[in-house]
DNA sequence: TAGATTGTTAATCGATTAACAATC
DNA sequence: TAGATTGTTAATCGATTAACAATC
């Protein structure tokens, strides 16, 4: 009888990564519903009502919270003021998050000024560019920063994290400037995957890649409406 | 003997819906990577590379493409050329796109001089806003249009996509003079869920629930590096 | 031939959906 | 009590990974 510590150990570790990355996308979802219901005086909302926003069976939103510590009441549905502040609690939206922005194109520009950014306490703190016709330049009521003043003031202010927004070939200096200067997590639109160390989170917010996939859909969709139409013809009677 | 043209039938559809959404997203990364290769003059890739730029394991890449037409050379690769081509002529990159977009504001004005949109063949031919102080402005070369003039343009050159960059509030009037106006497909940046007909292609790109869901990650993130801290702290030696 | 890498099958993993007793 | 809706288990579905014979 050999004792093992081997793979053979199948302890399941339900939470081992925490909340699964597609509940974790459909939370927010609820989490608007839920603000819409407070503010029509709606005191309940139910798992299908829930489901109806995010486009999932009312079974899936009561999987999707019963991993949170948070209960509904049966016959009625879930309390949408004690759910709506305990999502806020979960998701960190009630945490300030400090980011400093790099590449003040147009972009970068739409981003600085996106009121949905603030509502959810991501204050862009800075804004940097290496071009020195608009350093100086101000968005809102931001100063446009040069480049090498990124890490010191990261450093100084301990940024949490750095929003690229540059082209793809200038992304990864950004990214390891950024990293020079402490930051942890990088939310990253330029179109290209970047080099970082584990202890980096990064996440990649790629339009151009969106729009490759959702070409092909487009392409794909009008076969099938065509093919429903010609099917509808073809039908008798 | 029953002939049965029920439920019962399980012929494995395999590619009832296509190509799985997940492998689609990844597609256009090796497209990236085999433009790369070409650039570089390598001739071919292996799929453990093309596995590299998209963050799977090389067995994935191989399933991908084995769903496309589209076949490697043992101990070689895939041949750069053919494949970029071919996924190419996939993902409908090859095909002329053309689309309106309404809501003028940052966002809108962003996407409208995006040029990573004109290399996919999405082209942006007409701008609107309901907005009367910034009709008549143009962007780049174009003129912002006030909004009511969007269903005439778009029947007349029969446009297919429909970018919304309005306030959420706003979103679903324009969505419905999209559809009024014969567009089949709507790509929708405004944080809301829109309703629809069975036969509209709606793709929606909300940054804000991104965030939210960035955000829990950033909290969580921070636990994880101080653990990570704490017991290299304690490791003894 | 020897080495590398494919295409594919089978095993695993994880997420979605259906169903229903428990509960308000 | 009757009706509605939850929380959870079991069944299904689909995607990822491992492994390896076939092939260049």
């Amino acid at each position: 009888m050999t004792r093992s510590i081997l793979p053979t150990d199948r302890t399941k570790h339900k939470n081992h990564r925490g909340i699964p990355q597609p509940a974790l996308r459909r939370l927010p979802v609820y989490y608007r519903r839920m603000l819409q219901a407070i503010e029509e005086g709606v005191p309940f909302v139910s798992s299908d009502e829930l489901g109806k926003s995010a486009g999932v069976p009312g079974a899936q939103v009561r999987k999707d919270i019963s991993c949170l510590s948070q209960h509904g009441r049966s016959g009625v549905g879930y309390d949408a003021r004690s759910m709506a502040s305990h999502l806020e609690e979960l998701l960190g939206l009630v945490n300030d998050k400090e980011a400093v922005l790099v590449g003040v194109g147009n972009l970068g520009r739409a981003l600085a000024l996106y009121p949905g950014f603030s509502r959810y306490k991501l204050q862009i703190i800075a804004l940097f560019d290496n071009n020195p016709s608009i350093v100086g330049q101000t968005v809102g009521d931001q100063q446009i920063l040069p480049v090498e003043k990124l890490i010191n003031l990261a450093q100084r202010l301990h940024i949490q994290v750095g929003i690229i927004t540059v082209p793809a070939e200038a992304a990864q200096e950004v990214a390891n400037t950024m990293i020079a200067g402490g930051i942890k997590v990088i939310w990253n639109f330029a179109p290209c995957r970047l080099t970082v160390p584990g202890d980096i989170l990064v996440k990649n917010e790629d339009l151009a890649t969106e729009l490759a996939a959702l070409s092909h859909r487009i392409a794909k969709h009008k076969v099938v409406v065509f093919n429903k139409a010609e099917r509808e013809d073809v039908r008798p009677k």
